[in-house]
DNA sequence: AGGGGAACCCGTACGC
DNA sequence: TGCGTACGGGTTCCCC
């Protein structure tokens, strides 16, 4: 399921590969970028194609050799100029794929929260938003509207490295615990795109290859395993995992 | 207004 | 073996 992460991933790679005044029938592909965990494909026409893979969409760039495994659930085909096709795949298919007009695209944009991996995105900003919420702290974190692009994936990695419990009304954070969030926010993010993002399922980037980052992962899969700090057994389900001896 | 819950979808896992 | 069913999971929409 792409987060913030792997959609930055895919982004990149089709920008790398399609970007740059690729001609599509009737219009222009001038660059493919990412915004919380959304895919945005900016045409010459000034409209975009905004994709939102949820869990098991994916963009695939088929120059005739995507086997057809890969093909066989593609939902959607651009046909490039130069023979390629990019194709938006999509097994569960609860992904979207629209084509936003710049005033619809602004409006869309607006509704959602500051990318955590830009310098407007400060301690002051996550304090703020923190403070005014009684919801549990990882809810919080995976609101898009509070911050774009954290899931549950890098929620659960993000209050681990913080040492925060999951369950903690947001409200209750201490100035430094909402210090050592956003420092952990923005440093398992980073991380995670340096390594191209967690496969986990369904998981692809454009060339069909998976990430790295899921073999270093430290709280999400890992319950009843141990802590990579502390040495405890990880207690929750699959959704939710914590160190009971060092997120309290 | 803010929060809670259902719907969306279909491959996978599991039970009989 | 083969069929049926429960499950998951982010976002959106509806309702309280």
């Amino acid at each position: 399921m792409p987060e913030l992460p792997e959609t930055e991933t895919i982004a990149r790679d089709l920008d790398a590969a399609i970007g740059g005044a690729r001609r599509v029938v009737g219009t222009t592909i001038v660059r493919c970028w990412r915004r919380a965990k959304l895919v945005v494909i900016d045409l010459s026409s000034s409209d975009r194609i905004v994709v939102q893979p949820r869990f098991t969409g994916a963009l695939l760039i088929d120059d005739g050799h995507l086997d057809a495994a890969e093909r066989r659930y593609s939902a959607v085909a651009f046909h490039l100029a130069d023979g390629r096709t990019l194709h938006y795949r999509d097994i569960r298919r609860l992904g979207t794929v629209t084509l936003m007009n710049p005033g619809r695209f602004a409006e869309y944009v607006s509704a959602i929260g500051p990318e955590p991996l830009d310098s407007a995105f400060t301690v002051a900003h996550l304090s703020a938003r923190i403070r005014r919420s009684r919801q549990a702290i990882k809810k919080v974190l995976m609101d898009q509207k509070a911050i774009a692009g954290v899931g549950n994936i890098y929620a659960n990695e993000g209050l681990w490295r913080a040492g925060i419990d999951p369950s903690r009304s947001a409200a209750t954070l201490t100035a430094g615990e909402t210090a050592r969030l956003h420092d952990a926010i923005v440093s398992v993010l980073t991380e995670s795109i340096d390594a191209r993002g967690t496969s986990f399922r369904d998981y692809r980037d454009a060339s069909g290859q998976r990430g790295r980052f899921a073999e270093r992962l430290d709280a999400y899969g890992r319950a009843g395993e141990p802590c990579h700090r502390c040495g405890h057994r990880l207690i929750g389900t699959h959704r939710t995992v914590l160190c009971a001896n060092c997120q309290s």
